[in-house]
DNA sequence: TCTCGTCCGATTGTCCGACAATCCTACGAT
DNA sequence: ATCGTAGGATTGTCGGACAATCGGACGAGA
């Protein structure tokens, strides 16, 4: 056993046609909303079948980088956008077994500097619209279907006042994590929704006079208030998220 | 205009079928590893062509939510793994014209917590890795692709040290982004070595000790020094990322 | 017993050709 | 200017076909 060699692969047909394409469109020849090349047009072109073509493009699709408009049939390049690639990591984390409590976690790690930046560097527009996410919780007694998209909504608008791509796509499946556990402690625990209220408004002050310290500090509060709301829901933070 | 009416959409069949598979994959009817039906097999299950369920096949593939393993043509059901999902987040930042500033800056503000929990919660075989990483980084005066490489991987073992896998998840792809920044930077700026090994060093020994505070003030440190480094060879900071 | 050929069925990768549905565009008609 | 319409282009789906290769079984030889 003295040498190693390593794995020797033949590539599918479709696998080198994505990659290709993959190529192009990460290099920017194929450029974000283009249109792509009818499918007979590319078989030509790589001198495959269309439905290797079509392989390779269904591949490409997954992945975010080929889709098509609303109701057309066209394919276009399009970067995948936030929601797509969230959709995505949380499926992953899913699969992964992640729990209640890594969620939490996550939150308590990530959120409090976060709106630390956010309070540096919020412009008045992004201020609006946290105030807006904010008065949308509020206001909404609906039900707790909404009540959870607008508590998610609100951090959402918090990290867009990062201006940090990263930050925003990266945070974004957490989002999607924590909406369907609210739902399920909101539903539990109609209380919590005036401490949220009360939370949110105290962090919006912080971010509106760019208190730094205390919109960290006020965001550490209000997430450590959700673990609470977790525990008089009954809610085993050791459990796993379902997809 | 009293109505509005929401877009009506035929989903075409290989997205059907994607989706029914999607769904068991999901809900654990197919479980990790499992081998899925053979084509045939699944065509006459959905009732479709073979084609048809090749297409579905290869977007789940793009997906990562189905893959083969090393050398086999069988299908099975694979979870994304870290590095696999890190790929899609990262083509998706380059693609939106990220900046080495917009990386740096969420380093900036998501390091130095992950630093202070890995310092809360790292088991000794945590640290151990850590140590392995570090010392790495200061032994192999190699290349400035194995430094960058190892830099990045110092990183790596901090976040796994929280052992939150969510963070885990979320900060591969920053550092994924890194690497390539990483070797640019460390090719022009020598002395930017030993300033790296003697933060992690630091950074080592407060999470050895489990010093919370001392975890989080030197990685800031340490990342602060990066952007030093950026502006000593030169780099332009608002320039976006290649793919 | 363990390893090595060898064989066969199953499965995937690729191709061809075909056709209906639907979209896109342009051209007139009202 | 809005609406209908006609024609061409493109996609979605199907059927069948075949080579390559994999997985597993079976048996021969050390």
């Amino acid at each position: 056993m003295a040498v190693e060699f390593e794995a020797i692969r033949a590539e599918p047909a479709y696998r080198k046609v994505a990659e290709a394409l993959m190529e192009r469109i990460l290099d920017r020849t194929l450029r974000y909303g283009e249109r792509l090349p009818s499918e007979t047009e590319l078989a030509r072109q790589f001198g495959v079948n269309r439905s290797t073509v079509r392989e390779a493009v269904r591949e490409l699709q997954g992945n975010g980088l080929l889709g098509r408009r609303r109701g057309s049939k066209l394919l276009v390049v399009t970067r995948p956008e936030a929601d797509h690639v969230a959709e995505g990591v949380g499926r992953a984390l899913v699969l992964h077994d992640v729990t209640y409590r890594d969620v939490w976690e996550a939150l308590m790690i990530l959120e409090p500097p976060i709106a630390e930046a956010a309070a540096r560097r919020r412009t008045d527009a992004d201020l609006a619209l946290i105030a807006a996410a904010a008065a949308n919780f509020a206001a909404k007694n609906e039900g707790t279907e909404s009540a959870a998209f607008h508590a998610a909504e609100f951090f959402r608008t918090v990290g867009a006042a990062t201006h940090n791509r990263i930050l925003m796509l990266g945070h974004e499946p957490l989002l999607q994590l924590l909406e369907p556990s609210l739902r399920a402690m909101m539903g539990k625990v109609p209380q919590s929704r005036a401490r949220i209220t009360t939370a949110e408004k105290r962090i919006l002050e912080a971010i509106r006079s760019k208190d730094v310290e205390s919109a960290r500090s006020w965001m550490t509060r209000h997430i450590r208030d959700y673990s609470k709301g977790y525990e008089i829901a009954g809610i085993d933070l050791q459990s796993r998220l379902e997809g």
